[in-house]
DNA sequence: CGAATCCTTGAACACCTTCAACAGGGGTGG
DNA sequence: CCACCCCTGTTGAAGGTGTTCAAGGATTCG
């Protein structure tokens, strides 16, 4: 496959598509911002020729300049071992960002690629800032995101330290038909955009360990699955399976 | 062991100690703030009783108000599972911040319990809120400090997903050693303020495997342990057993 | 059509877990 | 001060879950 270099930064074309007319606005950064303070921030945002697959968005490496918030399409961000493994550290859909984790570093320390067509709104960084004095509500905003991705890596940390191949998977497909479901896809039948070993590295599986999970749940009727393509009969026991029956189910 | 409840809201005691005579400060909140913007920030830290071993700073559900930084002692967070699996997401050493991935949802979503006796400065957070009008260079250092521990969370996932047992405690207890190294004391001589069963729970092990792991790691001369007490030996060859050679460490 | 990629399936094996028993501190009470 | 107990940590053996290696089938794309 062709390794294109990121995108370089004073590209050609860009989409003028308002915030306030973008489908995803309710579910991306601009949430619950005023119209005239959105005016302010799209001003800013640059929107590219769409990614195509395998194409990064950035590389481990890269200086942070940008993040980017995804407007169609799927990205994978993942990290790679000295040894050559490789561990995906997420899937962004539509509405998400990625890239803030470098802030503090200055560095991408993750590499962030197309798995399918994507377009991403570019957000420069230290316009970003500024705009941060004419818009208090901006970093306010900026850090419940960042604390709702905190809370996010830790259920994540919770799936690959605590629970069985079976439990991983299953909570990943709920995972993802829920967010489908928010962006007004169906729940129940979806499109994965990333193969095997890509939710096997996810996972920490292996490719195998997945193909196999996923006949086994076809097996006993709980979805059907062919190649990519999902759909989830009987959510009950999925459910079951993401989330082992509790003995005792106090906090105490 | 007694099973005591949160700090209460309106304490008695509280301990007037300067941010700026804190020997933290450059490893805690207030690193490259101003000597002013410092004092603003310390009027509204409380700073209270030491927390007893055992002792809970908040559980599961209570509402965010505040994040604390450690002093001194260890700090544990953890989530447990309604199957009463517990997996602890991380330990806080002094100097480090606990609490702000409840600031999207507005409550804790994770238990933070004493190891040790243990002191921290409590920030309520809309104090803190009020404090970036005036404090602008705060809401930037508080993103560096959240997409650190993104950062973080992500090397941990990296752990997890990817390494084998004996990989993720040494890994762990090079980190233990580097944190320790910075805030003054012993890389290579230290003790362990959580037990095995923590420990397992953090890196996804159950406790006889890392007592296992200690005991293999021991014998190969790489460290000598009892109980709690560590002595790293051969950092070289625990640094390998971390980080396996790679065949080819180009990242293409 | 052929090549490459992705997915599936099988069998052997490795790593880690679970269950069980025991050792050794540290604290408490006699 | 010692006996006792509880808690933590260690060690052994058996078993399970997931990996690795290997081969074959399916789909896509040039």
């Amino acid at each position: 496959m062709p390794l294109q270099n990121g995108l370089p930064h004073s590209d050609l074309v860009t989409f003028k598509v308002a915030c306030k007319d973008c489908s995803l606005y309710q579910l991306c950064l601009p949430v619950g911002m005023g119209e005239k303070d959105l005016e302010l921030l799209e001003r800013i945002v640059n929107r590219r020729r769409p990614l195509e697959r395998g194409e990064y968005l950035f590389r481990i490496g890269d200086p942070f300049r940008c993040f980017y918030t995804v407007r169609s399409g799927t990205v994978k961000s993942s990290v790679l071992m000295a040894d050559g493994r490789e561990q995906v550290t997420g899937f962004h859909l539509p509405g998400e960002i990625v890239g803030l984790d470098a802030l503090a570093s200055g560095r991408h320390d993750c590499a962030a690629r197309a798995l399918e067509v994507t377009s991403v709104c570019e957000v420069p960084y230290d316009h970003f800032e500024k705009l941060w004095e004419t818009v208090p509500n901006l970093p306010r905003q900026m850090m419940r995101i960042m604390s709702n991705e905190l809370a996010q890596e830790r259920v994540q940390l919770v799936q690959l330290g605590q629970k069985t191949g079976a439990e991983r998977l299953a909570a990943f497909l709920l995972s993802l038909s829920a967010r489908l479901h928010r962006r007004g896809l169906s729940e129940s039948e979806f499109h994965l955009s990333m193969s095997r070993t890509d939710i096997g590295t996810y996972l920490g599986l292996a490719e195998e360990t997945v193909s196999r999970l996923f006949t086994m749940l076809q097996e006993l009727g709980v979805l059907t699955v062919s190649r990519r393509h999902v759909c989830i009969q009987d959510f009950e026991r999925l459910r079951l399976f993401a989330h082992p029956i509790s003995g005792h189910s106090e906090f105490f």
